[in-house]
DNA sequence: CCAAAAGTGTTATGCTTACACCCATGC
DNA sequence: GCATGGGTGTAAGCATAACACTTTTGG
């Protein structure tokens, strides 16, 4: 939300975050959105977001505003993009520095339901089926997946969307999501044994069907290696 | 320069934009700096920059500075990143949005000189060697020079530092400065004409040795393509 | 026994890299 | 004639991409 609270017609242009969350859920990518309270924009969705403090810096301010609305805490987060049209923002001019974030959502806000009560909805939206989001928010999230999957492709990011064992096949749909397309299975496996990433833990998930073998990743830290 | 004209000690950050212009001078990188007058820094070099207007978007923004500080128009800007820590400017919390320039700089500033005249000295100076710099301009450089380094890879933007028609050779000239590393000829070559982007102007110039052809490319503006 | 995911190797192709010699010119 | 950059091809190694069958389990 770029909600300026005071912004006269011609003022100097008011600072503010906005934070698209992303999450695999059902083998989609998806994306965290609130429901927006008061202003033009009430009742649309939008990122969650909002005025930086007088002396907080750009990265305290999103995870902040982050916690604030959706209870989210302890994630990356990973400055995008700023946006600084003076027509972004109906009230005036607010510019918005972008962050981008990951998480293993591991059953947070159970579906698209409500969860932040204070602060209006919460909910996990497919990318794919987006609802018309408030300010220049689609643009913003279509930045953020631009970013995503091309940083995959040269860092250890995942690890961010998955708990701390896994098994390739989840790992493989973590990827899958993020990109958009089907991978092959066996080179997958090649490559990303061949990365020296992962390390076996020897036990085993036992499901439906075959059980599998489950991994970690040895440092669960940002990366820059190339992966696929 | 991210100066504020009027920031109480605790107050709404403001929004700056600063630029970093780059060229190659004698096969080296070389960024643009122009001379502080006022306040804490006067008399460091910095890059050129200021405020936002009010109803002013960031990309007009860095342009309108960069004209105004040092004459230089019709040019190659990309957002780069938000630089916001509440401590990199003494006198108020300064939010800035960095850009990176990329210019021909045929003769611009003939060398280490003055030009800039009612705004103070403008200097290109070779990244390698660069004077301390104000604020946090130094970290604003070196976040620059990676990102050049990367996305010269990945796309056409040579074409930003090199005039109308050049030869294979000033080409190549322009990849290893901003890379920083030599390249083997052949190679280069190969791979450049193999990416169909030149086109070849059936010229010929003349120098000290033997004559080169000459190339242009078949479109100047941006693009996306696996070049290195 | 059936459905569904796990697990596993080989081959062809294209890309990257390394490398050396002759050519044309101005001075 | 010499110094300097221009111009050219090949071979080896490496990474990528395509591809099918067997195994193990739960239901």
């Amino acid at each position: 939300m770029s909600t300026p609270a005071e912004a006269a017609p011609v003022a100097a242009p008011l600072v503010a975050v906005d934070v698209a969350v992303f999450t695999v859920i059902d083998r989609r990518l998806a994306v965290l959105v609130v429901e927006v309270r008061h202003g033009p924009f009430a009742g649309w969705w939008a990122l969650p977001g909002g005025r930086v403090g007088p002396a907080e810096s750009l990265d305290d301010a999103a995870a902040r505003e982050l916690r604030e609305q959706t209870g989210v805490g302890d994630i990356y987060l990973e400055q995008l993009y700023t946006f600084g049209s003076p027509e972004r923002d109906p009230q005036g001019h607010v510019v918005s520095v972008a962050y981008v974030a990951l998480i293993d959502h591991a059953g947070r806000f159970a579906e698209p339901g409500r969860a932040g009560s204070k602060y209006g909805g919460v909910a996990w939206r497919p990318v794919t089926a987006l609802p018309a989001l408030a300010y220049d928010h689609a643009a913003v999230v279509r930045t953020a997946v631009a970013r995503l999957r091309s940083k995959l492709e040269y860092t250890n990011l995942v690890y961010t969307l998955l708990g701390r064992s896994f098994t390739l096949g989840e790992l493989q749909e973590k990827y899958e999501a993020v990109l958009g397309r089907r991978l092959d299975r066996r080179n997958f496996r090649k490559k990303m044994l061949a990365t020296g990433l992962l390390r076996g833990l020897g036990r085993v998930r036992r499901g439906p069907h075959r059980p599998a073998a489950l991994y970690t990743f040895r440092r669960r830290r940002p990366m820059v290696i190339s992966i696929l």
